[in-house]
RNA sequence: UGCCUGAUUGUGUAACGGUAGCACGACUGUUUUUGGUGCAGUUUGUCUUGGUUCGAAUCCAGGUCAGGCAACCA
């Protein structure tokens, strides 16, 4: 293979772990909450988890983290598990937090024997009231210092439903003046009514995420259990469950999750966008969501990739969108289908044409020598972009103007001899004569011309729309943003542009990722049909041209 | 005011007491029937003050800055 890799400060432990013999293999888990749809941070924490596994030789299982039924769908399970499988990764176990709910009550039990449990009356103010503050000791009430009997007939009727929601808590007995604050008697479980998508009614008692997360991986024998930074002072807790219990020791490490430029990664924050219509919906293609990105044209090899790249470290990090970008690029160019297509146009009229029309032929992909090739038509009458034809050309400009030569892709070299304007300035229509001795694969004219147009013969063109997006917030870093990120919103983060397109197109498979000459990437959208053909815009091409103008 | 993380070029990320490297971005040049691609090159960095050491991004002490922690959310 290459050159050895440096290993991120995870891959590190897991090898000592591996080398010093104290485990054999590793399990790993990605365990979401089904309450939204995977984004690209989401992706990051995949790709980790499933990496890790596949580089050390171990599994990895799916785990839905489903302990709170009030916000979680089986809608979201089940397009979570099409997106892992999407990014192309396998689980070993499909694995649920509500399989162990008997598991997890009878832990509970557990540590109320052993007098490190007790039920508490208390409401939700009071509690959070006497938990003091990071600098103020919380003080105790009477309901910790309830005997261990009453304490175990208390939770049976809390599991028998004798109690109304939130009427009575099921609390940990630890540290009330621990400097952490989840250290302070944190709940375990709580009385909650609601229909569980698996459970459905069997349970009113629900356990908290801290007293499922850290025995659930237990009880699954995860070796590593990597989850982001914000839970660095749950780890204290983690840990005491799993001593107290004495059962099978997972540790938890953290990495910091990923942010990116232009973008929001919070399922919160993305739910408003979809309920508050600011998009389509959960894959509209502006979306940072896995669904959104596969929608918009994004390759699960580009994500991978792009999830190698940025790596694993625990320092806050915003990664710039143009790294995405640059990865997506990468791919598609040495895949995708080369195409002709015309957004804004104007006529070409090639006045010494007299062959009426003749077939040519373009190459798919010149980065692919077995790419084949496919036929053009190519006429008199042809449509080329209004940009690349400039009345009075500016000095670095090599398309077409008055007296100007180019290059028709894979067909001729032809002159500009004149043109025409309406009555408002604007140019109607371009003259030009071609060189028949200069056709593509076959010049012999010696003429050199310096620009390469693409173009779509009128007569054979077949109309197409195309979603141009651009990024979903005007502002880089929506975390320093002042105010409601939602005030950021790009309102011209869509553009729909009618198009002509080259026939080609029309006969195109419709999972196909294209390149549209000059244009960018395209990858037909879920909606698209043979009648109304609609291509989605993964990205642009890199324009230095576009660059250029600006100085 | 407490506790916990962290700080390496514009952005990420390496260097594990011994040459601060890589990628993206930006900028040059070159190739090109895509102003794409490819190729060659340039560019900017160890938060700060002390200390240990022949030698510190790395170890120690203090400071600064940033983020997290007080949901019957995960």
């Amino acid at each position: 293979m290459s050159e050895e890799k440096s290993l991120n400060f995870i891959e590190e432990i897991i090898s000592q772990d591996l080398a010093s013999g104290k485990y054999a293999s590793i399990l790993t888990r990605f365990p979401p909450e089904p309450n939204g749809y995977l984004h690209i941070g989401h992706a990051k924490s995949i790709c980790l988890n499933f990496g890790l596994a596949q580089h050390f030789g171990g599994k990895t299982n799916l785990r839905f983290d489903d302990t709170n039924p009030a916000k979680e769908d089986i809608e979201y399970v089940d397009s979570i598990k099409e997106d892992v499988k999407w990014l192309g990764f396998e689980w070993a176990k499909e694995c649920y937090a509500s399989d162990y709910f008997d598991q997890l009550y009878a832990y509970a039990v557990q540590l109320i024997e052993k007098g490190l449990a007790y039920v508490d009356d208390s409401t939700a103010e009071e509690i959070a009231q006497q938990k003091g503050t990071p600098t103020i000791p919380g003080t105790g009430n009477a309901f910790r210092n309830r005997s261990i009997a009453e304490n175990l007939a208390l939770f049976a009727d809390m599991k028998a439903g004798k109690f109304a929601d939130g009427e009575k808590v099921l609390r940990a007995k630890i540290d009330l003046a621990s400097p952490n604050m989840h250290m302070r008697d944190p709940l375990l479980y709580r009385i909650k009514r609601a229909h569980h998508h698996r459970t459905g009614n069997q349970w009113c008692i629900y356990p908290m995420y801290d007293f499922a997360h850290g025995q659930s991986d237990s009880i699954e024998n995860i070796t590593h259990s990597i989850c982001t930074l914000e839970f660095i002072p749950h780890r204290a807790l983690y840990d005491w469950c799993i001593e107290q219990l004495g059962i099978y020791p997972s540790h938890q490490y953290e990495f910091a999750r990923l942010n990116m430029t232009y973008t929001v990664m919070s399922k919160r924050k993305l739910l408003q966008l979809v309920e508050e219509a600011h998009v389509e919906s959960w894959d509209d293609p502006r979306m940072p969501t896995i669904s959104g990105m596969r929608r918009r044209g994004y390759t699960p090899e580009s994500i991978r990739d792009f999830c190698d790249r940025i790596g694993i470290a625990k320092r806050e990090n915003i990664i710039d969108l143009s790294l995405l970008e640059f990865c997506v690029r990468e791919h598609l160019n040495k895949i995708a289908q080369r195409r002709m297509v015309v957004t804004n146009p104007i006529q070409l009229i090639i006045t010494n044409y007299d062959k009426g029309e003749e077939v040519l032929h373009s190459e798919n992909n010149p980065e692919d020598p077995n790419g084949g090739s496919r036929e053009v038509p190519f006429s008199n009458e042809l449509w080329i972009e209004r940009e690349d034809f400039m009345e009075v050309p500016t000095k670095k400009y090599f398309r077409l103007g008055p007296g100007l030569s180019v290059r028709l892709k894979s067909a001729y070299i032809i002159t500009c001899d004149s043109f025409e304007k309406d009555a408002e300035g604007n140019i109607t229509k371009v003259f030009a004569s071609y060189h028949p001795d200069s056709k593509s694969g076959q010049d012999t004219s010696g003429i050199h011309v310096k620009g390469t147009l693409h173009w779509v013969s009128a007569k054979h063109a077949i109309p197409v729309v195309l979603n141009e997006y651009d990024r979903l917030f005007s502002v880089e870093d929506l975390s320093t943003a002042e105010g409601d990120f939602k005030d950021y919103i790009n309102p011209n983060s869509l553009h729909k542009v009618k198009a002509y397109a080259e026939p080609a197109l029309a006969n195109d498979s419709l999972d196909a990722r294209f390149q549209f000459l000059r244009k960018g990437y395209f990858y037909q959208d879920a909606k698209s049909t043979k009648d109304h053909l609609v291509f989605n815009r993964t990205v642009t091409l890199k324009d230095t041209w576009a660059k250029e103008q600006k100085k």
